[in-house]
DNA sequence: CTATATAGGACAAATAGCATCTTATTTGTC
DNA sequence: GACAAATAAGATGCTATTTGTCCTATATAG
C-alpha cells in the first residue's frame, strides 16, 4: 500500500522541472544529480512520463526532458498513474470479473470509496502548487532511504 | 498501492466470523473451506489479528477461532491493518528523520492529507454493516484469482 | 564527422508476496 | 494415560515485482 520509488523519482523530476523556466529543456543529468535519481533509471522514467503527454523527451546533443504542458495543468495523480498504472486497493475493483457479486458486496463498495478519496486528493495536488512551496533546491522532494 | 492477498484473506475471514452467532468458536478449517483461503496461510494471519485484539485462537480439540469484540466495533482499517502494518503512502511518512524538510514540503502534506482520508474511509467501515450487506454464502468477499 | 544525448532491450540482485512442509504443542474425550 | 483433533512456529521454496545496470543503437547540434 504504498509509493514505488520510480513513483517518488517521478514526482521529483516533475517537480523540479516545474521551477525551471517554463518550456525550457533540462537534461536528464542535471534533474538526475540535483534530485538524487538514478540517471538510466530517471530515462525509463521519463519514458513513461512522455507516453503519458506530461512531457517530452528532445534527443540527440543538448537534448533533455521538456514539460508538455504548464506546471498546473500537472497533478500528483497523473504522474503516479503514469509510472505506477491506475491506482486501485484491491484486485476486485480492478477487475470485476473476477468479483462474483460487486454489486452487492458493502465491502466493494468501501473499496471504491477509499479510491476514489483517494485519487480525488491525489489529483487536486497541481504542480504549480507543490513547486511553489518546494523551492529549496535538493530538498524539494521527500528523499528517503536514508534513515 | 493495493492490498495484499494476506489481508483480503483476513478480511473475508472476520466477515466471515461476524455471520456466525456471537462468541462462536469457529474452526479454522471451516473458515477456509468456505472462505476459499489457504489453511496454513490462515493460520499465520489469524496470529496477526489474534495480536491485534480482534480475535483470539483457542488451541486443541474443538478449538478454533473466536472473536475478541463484538462485529460492530471491528473496522476494515484494523483488520487490514494488523496484516498489513500501519498504512502509508511513502517513506518520508512513516520515518519522518529520512525526510529533510518535510514541515515546509508541500508534497508531504498532500501526503498527509490522502493517507488521512484513506485510513479514515477504512475506519468508518464496521463489520456489522458489511456482514449484514453481503449475506449469502461463500460470496461474501470479493474473491480475486480468477480472471 | 564528432561529441553529446537519449532509446531500448537484456540482464541481475534484492525484496516482497504467497504460500507449504514439518515438527511440536495444546486440549478434549474415551 | 492414550489418542485424536486442533493450532503454533520455524524453515523453506517459488514467483513476481522492484530497482536498478550494461550495452549497443540512434538521433541531433555544431
Amino acid at each position: 500500500m504504498r509509493l514505488t520509488r520510480a513513483a517518488e523519482y517521478a514526482v521529483r523530476c516533475v517537480l523540479y522541472m516545474s521551477r525551471q523556466p517554463e518550456k525550457s529543456v533540462i537534461s536528464r543529468k542535471e534533474i538526475s544529480r540535483n534530485m538524487e535519481i538514478p540517471d538510466q533509471f530517471l530515462g525509463k522514467i521519463a519514458q513513461q512520463l512522455a507516453r503519458a503527454g506530461i512531457m517530452e523527451i528532445l534527443q540527440g546533443a543538448r537534448g533533455g526532458l521538456r514539460l508538455f504542458r504548464a506546471p498546473e495543468s500537472i497533478n500528483l495523480l497523473e504522474v503516479i498513474e503514469a509510472v505506477m498504472g491506475e491506482i486501485f486497493l484491491n484486485d476486485c475493483i480492478m477487475s470485476p470479473r473476477s468479483c462474483r457479486r460487486s454489486p452487492t458486496c458493502a465491502v466493494h463498495s468501501v473499496w471504491e470509496k477509499a479510491r476514489s478519496g483517494l485519487r480525488q486528493t491525489l489529483g487536486d495536488a497541481d504542480f504549480r502548487q507543490l513547486s511553489m512551496t518546494a523551492l529549496e533546491g535538493l530538498e524539494s522532494a521527500c528523499i528517503p532511504g536514508d534513515d
